[in-house]
DNA sequence: AAAAAAT
């Protein structure tokens, strides 16, 4: 059974004969070729001259033809001379003693055969692992005494001469003839005592065994060379999973009762008894007013995570982020005047979007969604904040509101993102709209539980909103199979059409059926595009708000000529605000260093990039938004798409690679009509570059220097930080939840495993974020390095 | 370079 099965698809994954027989021949065939070659440490040769050396070869050895000498008794010693000379005479040879008439009748009475012992499990005794029972004393040794044990190496032997004429000298017992003859008649032997008590007493006294020896001085020197002296490796029970430092890998936590707790806790015998007379309870109470006042106050809920395990929370990781919505309690009046009732939505999305106080379309909402309800293919180009959600979104679950369902693992709609962070926004902004139309949904990304996606596939999803890696994986073990989608979403398009990305986006699109609905939506149309237009869109109609040009005025750009050894600092002063900030670096490393950084400089701060798992980003991503985490450092990870209110600053300490990068980075900030910062940290040799792409991207921004105290910084809002290093507990407490009333039994789990956690993500959003349509479009970019 | 699947 492959490794995927046993820790990928957890124990209560229920899957069907195919997807078992798929992900059986699965295509992990190199995984498999590598864990044989990894799994067992030693080579093949290696492995044998070890063994060759203990003498472990027996015949059922593939190489079977050395036996070993053990068990066998000391060899018997034959000079060949002595032996008579071997007559071929069959008459001289012994008479055969068995017979066939010497042997007693053979019986074939069954009464007659002895009695078969009956074995039942509860026969045997009880086999003890405990060390003090029944073993007897543990053997001492004084390491001194014993004899070296010899390394054998095979250079070290001595050829193995079996010619008696050599150079060996006489035998070392030669000349003790008083010995005397040894017999080989079994008869001679003294019989065997099978009387317990003719043994010696055995001495269970602890005092009786020699004084072990505590001094270090008395071992020999460790060896730590692996064939060197060690024995066979011990055997570890099988279900010892092996140890991973991937925090991802990590067996779920165990709720099951009885596993792995050890003892259960004795409660004193003064509990009283139970009585289970319904009489003896006392009376409940139907008065609404004997109940506590219910909250609805979010934050006094029991924190669910808290209930929860890490596994569990993150198999749950597509309904973080819930958003506090203003929702309107009761009937809700769809106003005249209502944008989304004249685009042709259903009354019920109306009445929905009303509720939350959406009532008027964005521009590229009624600019796609009459087409879009028409069923024509689109081309969507939006920019940030444009509401792109919303636009495919709403046509899609029309659409799909006409009565069918979707049959097990053949979804009806599938919506594309490039990144698990988008994909859960693109979930949770359309999750009421789904629910009012009692349809179903399901997020399907990496770092989540299959269970729970396969799980959702197999009693039916009528929109899935996915990334390509784990879609791509989910098809080929067929736990999903897309000959049912009438319509497809590719968000952020460009992004999909990258080199990195292309093959599976077109691997997933080729298994849809030819006639289906398609929309695109993408910042901009470059040649990458261009190829999954022309593939597999047909007649599409363009959409376009505004073009991969900076158009938002609120919006300042600021392109700092820096010296190098200024980096550090000037990154933390511009960081420094009392609203948020986003920092972009390019690389995963940078990410880390330049957060780390930060808090050196008394600037909170943590990273978001993809080498981090999906709890982790959960968490910092919700941290980040819920506001008790004022700076994230990111990679492009969170270039597109991901929106956050209230970011005041995006600070480019890498600059993008290019122009797209610099608007989708820039985006992240002056949304919904917000006014915002871009700072762009440019080393001398940048600067070239950064004159060409802001003229690229149609900002005008000219590079200037700037060295720290710089009072342009001041005037966007920077406070110069106060160097005093950020508590690491603090970090813990925001990234890692509440610590509960500590329990943390000593020993259990890795650094988080059985941690209390979450915060975060499910707390409720800052400043009223409106998460519908609040996704953007816009540029991305980046490039060049933070060091230098 | 990053992202997107794991094992």
């Amino acid at each position: 059974m492959p490794k995927n099965q046993r820790s990928g698809a957890p124990k209560r994954a229920r899957w069907t004969p195919d997807q078992k027989a798929a992900a059986k021949k699965g295509p992990k065939k190199a995984h498999r070729g590598q864990s044989a070659a990894g799994g067992s440490a030693a080579s093949r040769p290696a492995r044998d001259a070890d063994r060759l050396a203990r003498r472990e070869f027996s015949r059922d050895d593939s190489r079977g033809d050395r036996r070993p000498t053990t068990d066998r008794g000391p060899r018997r010693e034959f000079s060949r001379d002595e032996r008579p000379a071997r007559s071929f005479n069959r008459d001289d040879r012994p008479q055969r003693r068995d017979s066939r008439d010497e042997r007693p009748a053979r019986s074939f009475n069954r009464d007659d055969r002895p009695q078969r012992r009956e074995f039942t499990r509860d026969d045997r005794p009880v086999r003890r692992f405990d060390r003090d029972d029944n073993r007897g004393p543990r053997r001492e040794f004084s390491r001194d005494e014993r004899p070296q044990r010899s390394t054998y190496s095979r250079e070290d032997r001595t050829v193995t001469r079996f010619s008696n004429e050599d150079s060996r000298g006489p035998r070392r017992d030669a000349g003790r003839d008083d010995r005397p003859q040894r017999s080989f008649n079994r008869d001679d032997r003294p019989a065997r005592t099978f009387n317990r008590d003719e043994r010696p007493a055995r001495s269970n006294d602890r005092d009786d065994r020699p004084a072990r020896t505590f001094n270090r001085d008395d071992r020999p020197a460790r060896s730590f060379d692996r064939d060197d002296n060690r024995g066979p490796r011990r055997e570890f029970g099988s279900d010892r999973p092996q140890r991973s430092f991937n925090r991802d890998d990590r067996p779920a936590r165990s709720f099951d009762r009885d596993d792995n707790r050890g003892p259960r806790r004795e409660f004193g015998s003064d509990r009283p008894q139970r009585s289970f007379d319904r009489n003896d309870r006392p009376q409940r109470s139907f008065d609404r007013n004997d109940r506590p006042q219910r909250s609805f106050d979010r934050n006094d809920r029991p924190r669910f995570e808290d209930q929860v395990d890490p596994e569990a929370e993150r198999m749950e990781a597509d309904t973080w982020v819930k958003a506090t919505r203003k929702s309107v309690d009761g009937p809700v009046d769809v106003a005249e005047d209502n944008g989304f009732a004249a685009l042709g939505l259903s009354s019920r999305l109306v009445e929905r979007l009303a509720r939350d106080g959406i009532t008027t379309p964005f521009p590229i909402q009624n600019a796609t969604i009459p087409d879009a309800m028409a069923g024509k293919d689109v081309l969507g180009r939006g920019q940030t904040g444009s509401g792109k959600t919303l636009a495919f979104g709403l046509p899609a679950l029309s659409r799909l509101d006409n009565g069918q369902k979707a049959s097990p693992r053949r979804p009806r709609a599938l919506v594309m993102v490039p990144t698990r962070e988008l994909a859960m926004q693109v979930s949770d902004a359309l999750e009421p709209l789904v629910h009012v139309l009692g349809l179903r949904h399901k997020l399907v990304a990496g770092g989540l539980s299959y269970t729970t996606q396969i799980n959702a596939l197999n009693r039916g999803v009528d929109l899935l909103i996915a990334t390509p890696g784990r879609l791509k994986d989910l098809v080929e073990r067929e736990a999903v199979i897309l000959d049912a989608i009438e319509i497809c979403i590719l968000d952020e398009a460009d992004h999909m059409a990258d080199m990195g990305f292309m093959p599976e986006v077109t691997a997933i699109l080729d298994q849809m059926p030819k006639g289906g609905q398609r929309m695109l939506f993408s910042a901009t149309l470059d040649k990458g595009v261009d190829k999954l237009v022309d593939g597999y869109l047909t007649d599409p109609v363009t959409h376009s708000t505004d073009d991969a040009k900076a158009s938002v005025t609120t919006m300042e750009h600021h392109v700092l000529l820096i010296d190098p050894m200024h980096k550090k600092t000037i990154t933390a002063e511009v960081a420094n605000r009392s609203g948020r900030t986003v920092v972009f670096v390019r690389t995963k490393l940078g990410a880390d260093r330049v957060a780390l950084q930060l808090r050196e400089q008394g600037v909170f701060a943590a990273a978001l990039h993809g080498g981090l798992n999906q709890g982790a980003r959960n968490r910092v991503l919700g941290a980040f938004r819920d506001g008790s985490l004022p700076v994230l450092v990111a990679t492009d990870v969170a270039a597109r798409g991901i929106h956050v209110d209230d970011v005041s600053v995006v600070l480019q300490v890498d600059p993008p690679a290019d122009h797209k990068d610099y608007l989708h980075r820039s985006g992240r900030t002056a949304r919904a009509g917000d006014k915002g910062t871009v700072v762009t940290l440019a080393l001398p040799h940048q600067r070239r570059t950064m004159e060409r792409m802001a003229r690229e991207a149609g900002i005008d921004a000219v590079p200037t220097k700037a060295v720290p105290g710089d009072e342009r910084l001041a005037a966007t809002g920077a406070v110069t930080p106060s160097g005093i290093p950020v508590p690491e507990d603090q970090v813990r407490r925001v990234l890692e939840g509440e610590k509960r009333g500590g329990r943390r039994p000593g020993g259990h789990g890795g650094p988080r495993g059985g941690g209390p956690r979450g915060g975060g993500p499910r707390g409720p959003r800052q400043g009223g974020n409106r998460s519908y349509g609040s996704d953007r479009g816009g540029q991305r970019g980046e490039r060049s390095s933070y060091s230098r």
